[in-house]
DNA sequence: CTGAAAGCGCTAACAA
DNA sequence: TTGTTAGCGCTTTCAG
């Protein structure tokens, strides 16, 4: 067992380790770590030698004890396989990173007990802030976190706390521009699949739906207002109760992109083509979007600026940074190959193979 | 701001408090919590009642920095985006967090650069063990790990050090199910798309489509043994590569399930048609793999299976599990629709429309 | 500008 | 069985 004095052991050094070699005492060695500007350059320099000779790095448990602060972000999530959580995640972890801060991954997956539990694993961890990503309100969450003062960020929720912020998405404009886009092409018959309605930000979407139709003078038929799940299997579902009513809509909106997948899936199922027969629109423009087939006009929310909106309002209501401005998040139609013109009900009847010749 | 004494600011409760309202000592309180049997239960009761009115919960830092425990597991992934990492990850927590387990999640996007800081916050963090489903060599992060002394498990690596394991996955298994059934159904042109052959796991799955073929008494021409990324533009771009050489395959095995679905792509976009004019089998089962049009036949490989076999390997070497013994994670196949008997040269040229007959 | 010393909240000897 | 006490590794007054 061969353990030179420099290389190996290194998580055995400590700030003492380091000030011995710099022949400094830990206060300074501790300010040159932290970047206190007024520490003498010869000294900084000679403590960041030793710091590398002995390969030290500051123990995070002890650095978190005393300064009360764990520079831990909490993101809670409802569900990481939808697609979009990843994507989400992904975002959020890098832009964290990017402050200083780690990231610690919570699910409720929709279930009331994990979620308590996920809120106390937080609470333990002294996370320094928390982001809600539920897409659905969670009054005890808010509730929790306040009682312990810690900064957290919903996505549109109403009110407002001392220590709790609300980012805003603009569903209307994206939603908006679907509907035109479909009315351009002679749809008439538009139903949307909406998330669980209890969800807040599904009813927002659901809303934008409502208001997009009347703008474009067109009428919602509430039996064309379906409630899904924001899962493949619910997108399924939906659709297979639909084709079993008299009516059918010539176009769906989806609430979100999985959900317009499982309804792709049933029809698939029902030897139904898209867009011949229907035409189908997402939301959110996953990245998997691109590739379904047909490939999936949709929606886009951009994750990243989701993430970033999330990341900047800690931030500020921790004082690290400045108002990053409350403009809410924007949604555009990105049109790609689920979209075209309207069925004739003769169409309906006798619809088979493909239009397109083959090519090779 | 009114703030009763019973209820707010649960977070200012320190174990002194209970041990006040309890009126026993701080260790009394301690070895309660920590459910050490040698304690009255009278006291205990006291104690346990103290916490609740108090809203106590200990402080996870000061635990971790006196006990040299951060009851913390690392997951490092290579990339989150890829559902079958969600997927894993999910599980993951569930598991960790049923042994009292954190998670602290690191992707490298196969980036050194991201990967040493992630390695680096790991060992900031004092993670208690560390597993990495890279499904990648990534000898750095053993080297340094091993000299942290911390317990790491890798999928499917070569040498077992005296902190690190390896789960070994039965890819064989599944595959050889995959080339038997294509060859009964008469395929004896079949290519593979493998992941990036860098990877261990990505060599590793090819090596056993080899070895498969050769059982079945096929030949597998090297050009079409293609590499692709593990992801959804690899899976498209190999494809579009394939379609332009002369000769073509009538089957694809794929590395995973992203490659698969890009595969589908890049095939509807050139007007080819699945099962028709090509089979395909890709790898991992994702969830939406049944939601792929038309749905995936794939090789099963369960991550709930992985996650289990990780969380019990790192137990067990932190002593707290028995051994879980080594059986090697299994893998079998699915056949769903995206595979069928092989096209005649005839076929391929003229191909158009659905088989099935319209049924609404 | 630097060092000595006092804890942060908890666990783990050691005494009683 | 219970309580007292000494730190875990670090930040942060407070003198110097």
């Amino acid at each position: 067992m061969s353990r030179s004095t420099k290389s190996a052991a290194s998580s055995k050094i400590d700030i003492r380790g380091v000030a011995a070699r710099a022949r400094v005492s830990i206060a300074t060695v501790s300010r040159t770590i932290n970047h206190v500007p007024t520490v003498d350059p010869a000294l900084a320099k000679r403590v960041w030698k030793a710091v590398k000779e002995l390969n030290y790095f500051p123990n995070t448990q002890a650095r978190a004890l005393v300064s009360g602060r764990s520079r831990l972000f909490g993101l809670i999530v409802s569900e990481i396989t939808n697609p979009f959580f990843p994507e989400l995640i992904q975002q959020f972890e890098a832009i964290a990173v990017q402050h200083g801060y780690e990231i610690l991954l919570g699910s409720t997956s929709y279930d009331a007990a994990k979620t308590e539990q996920c809120v106390r694993r937080m609470l333990e961890r002294k996370v320094d802030g928390v982001a809600v990503m539920t897409f659905g309100i969670e009054e005890l969450l808010l509730n929790r976190f306040e009682e312990g003062d810690i900064p957290t960020v919903f996505i549109d929720l109403g009110p407002s706390t001392p220590h709790s912020r609300t980012i805003s998405v603009d569903y209307q404009q994206g939603i908006t521009e679907a509907i035109q886009h479909l009315a351009a092409l002679g749809h008439r018959d538009i139903a949307f699949l909406s998330g669980p309605l209890r969800m807040h930000s599904a009813q927002a979407r659901s809303d934008a739906f409502a208001r997009a139709m009347q703008q474009a003078g067109l009428v919602t038929r509430p039996e064309w207002m379906l409630e899904g799940t924001h899962t493949l299997d619910g997108g399924r579902d939906a659709m297979q109760r639909m084709l079993k009513t008299r009516r059918w809509p010539t176009a769906i909106v989806c609430s979100n992109d999985v959900t317009a997948i499982g309804v792709q899936h049933a029809l698939f199922d029902a030897r139904l083509r898209v867009p011949e027969d229907f035409s189908l629109v997402g939301f959110d423009d996953i990245h998997l979007a691109e590739y379904t087939i047909p490939p999936l006009t949709t929606v886009r929310m951009a994750s990243e600026d989701l993430a970033h909106a999330a990341i900047g309002t800690l931030l500020e209501m921790l004082g690290t940074a400045e108002a990053a401005a409350g403009t809410p998040v924007p949604t555009h139609l990105i049109v790609r190959q689920t979209t075209g013109s309207p069925r004739t009900n003769a169409t309906a009847a006798r619809a088979t193979g493909r239009k397109s010749p083959v090519k090779h």
